[in-house]
DNA sequence: ACAACTGCTGCAAACGCTTGCTCAAAAAAT
DNA sequence: ATTTTTTGAGCAAGCGTTTGCAGCAGTTGT
């Protein structure tokens, strides 16, 4: 006979358990447990009554074994370190929750070496599919998961993979708002402090500013344009440039509110007001950009929406394969808050 | 004949294929693969060759089901909103990875509810063990894991459970060290924003803040204290109600980073400026304080090697659930910043 | 040279569940 | 009343491992 070692297998209560328990035989509880088949009303209440009574919990394993079905979905994303991951964590798990799923979290920090390795193990069995946050290196594997048809969804990540299904916002159009609320307060000169340019979304985010110039006749100044990394130390640096200029902007634009955050600092350290002086737009809206003194007018991203559509779409992936990809961009919405205001005319 | 649904299945390569290559029994994999019992070096060293070969990883599920053990230990977390948690979760991921063990995570976010029935699914078969980090009603459930022996740590999470093991930081010290440096620096009315009174922590760092003032001949004196939860709002208040006070204090201290930064604004917007006018001091040392500017001078908890050791702790008593349990206090550090300095000595 | 070990390995059962097959009983059709 | 269809449920195989037990070489001891 075989010893187990855990120490709460002994009295581990299975589906035969509740099978003599109710009568039946334990093919039928699973069938009940799964929705399965055709089963007497009668006997599958007993079967609902026996479980609860006996506090059945099913082991998860056995059902992935046998079932090919791990009901845990995997999660790769950089770093939990800002709010942004976090709401969109909310999401995910919200709707995973609904679907009696799991999350298996995995956190890419800075050793992308692992993070292969990761995936390989995930969707080797462990797990029915993968939500990928903002990925870096995706292209190491999105290839072999497209071919072994595993179900994968891409967050918050436009360009690098055309094929794959993926759930993003408004990046543009985003960008192209925010500045045209700055113009029609009546801004002229607008700084802006890009995001890392490798990502597609910081790409459009600047481009929706630069169509929102172009489009009222504004010159686009390149001087008025730094590159940041989307956080804060960065938007810090991009804001003390942007506020030293001799011509300086009466209003900057920085593509995340970490970013934003820094330049809030700069210039006010500068001896600035804000929004008298200077006038700032955030993008994201996370948590904290309601937390802060102004509170941070911002382009919201519906994160945790965000999360709940991969998700969604996620689920119906692995239910369904075959199913066309889709890729889905979800609408941004200009937060006003208190850091913007039209432009003192002491400087024209 | 059954009929996989998962496409992957038809190509997986199981411990047969390996044993099959390595011309060896299955068992032998397992073995080789477990450094069990005695395996002849020549087959073991076959067996691996054949592992990294036909690219072999193991199921999860299979090994649980037959070993008792699913490599993965759950997470119970509030909320990713502040770096907190993030830096916590790095520690406890590379430890864990280390392990080869994987994360599972659940956030609690607003429902309590389901808390409890993620604890009994989990500890029913899909995790070996389960950290807990600042567990909000860990009553409902820790009495069970403890009757059934089922390994747990705590994290930072002082006063609930005096049995159970947990790891934490030297919250006193803390308090006490940050209180005394301001003390030496030349400030005599120190200002403190506590936290959410129901945590231990929270505690810890008013006493020992209160401790330093005694020792050194301070009078405490109650308008300098204010009520805060831990996050940036109660900070802010805290702070703007400080900074009116009559008899305005020249230094303050916020029991975390977050308010700490609430409280950054609250003095810059009454237009005064940090360190000159005021001194602030946080606690944490959340990734963020290195980024504003001046950088916050913060007591630094070690949340990274918090979540290390916890997850160090949790895997010998996953290993050895006879194990001693032990109460782990790391120690907290002063980081100084740029956010205090001696006071101006226009006010006496 | 034979018994007693020792080291290594294979066999097969078990882990808890899903599901294709089969078949009995009940319902519908003739 | 008989045949056909439908419905409900049991049987047993199988998912990929781990591991106790048995067995078989090769050593060592006497």
């Amino acid at each position: 006979m075989r010893v187990n070692n855990r120490a709460q297998n002994s009295d581990r209560i299975t589906i035969i358990d509740i099978g003599k328990e109710a009568g039946v035989s334990y093919a039928t509880v699973s069938r009940v447990i799964n929705n399965k088949g055709n089963v007497n009303p009668g006997a599958r209440e007993r079967v609902l009554r026996a479980m609860t009574q006996l506090g059945y919990v099913a082991n998860t394993q056995a059902r992935s074994l046998a079932g090919g079905r791990s009901y845990v979905v995997g999660l790769l994303v950089q770093d939990l370190g800002t709010g942004y991951a976090g709401e969109i964590i909310r999401g995910i798990d919200d709707e995973l929750a609904k679907a009696q799923y799991n999350l298996m979290l995995f956190t890419t920090h800075r050793r992308k070496v692992k993070e292969s390795l990761f995936v390989t193990t995930l969707t080797q069995g462990t797990a029915d599919g993968l939500l990928l946050i903002l990925p870096r290196n995706a292209e190491a594997y999105l290839d072999s998961l497209r071919r072994r048809k595993f179900p994968y969804v891409l967050v918050d990540h436009q360009g690098i993979d055309e094929f794959g299904p993926s759930v993003g916002a408004s990046n543009w159009k985003g960008g192209y708002d925010a500045t045209t609320y700055l113009i029609e307060l009546g801004h002229r000169r607008i700084g802006f402090v890009a995001g890392t340019p490798e990502l597609g979304c910081a790409l459009k985010r600047l481009e929706g500013y630069k169509a929102a110039l172009r489009d009222h006749g504004l010159p686009i100044d390149p001087d008025l344009i730094r590159e940041g990394d989307f956080h804060q130390p960065t938007g810090y640096r991009g804001g003390v440039d942007l506020v030293r200029l001799g011509d300086r902007p009466t209003a900057i634009f920085a593509s995340n509110d970490m970013m934003a955050f820094g330049v809030m600092e700069a210039v006010r350290e500068q001896g600035l007001s804000i929004p008298n002086d200077i006038s700032i737009i955030g993008f994201d809206d996370i948590p904290q950009a309601a937390n802060v003194h102004p509170r941070l007018t911002t382009v919201r991203q519906p994160l945790e929406q965000m999360g709940r559509v991969a998700t969604s779409m996620l689920l119906e992936l692995i239910n369904n394969p075959d199913r066309p990809l889709e890729k889905i961009e979800l609408a941004t919405e200009l937060i006003i808050g208190g850091t913007c205001r039209e432009p003192l005319n002491q400087k024209s």
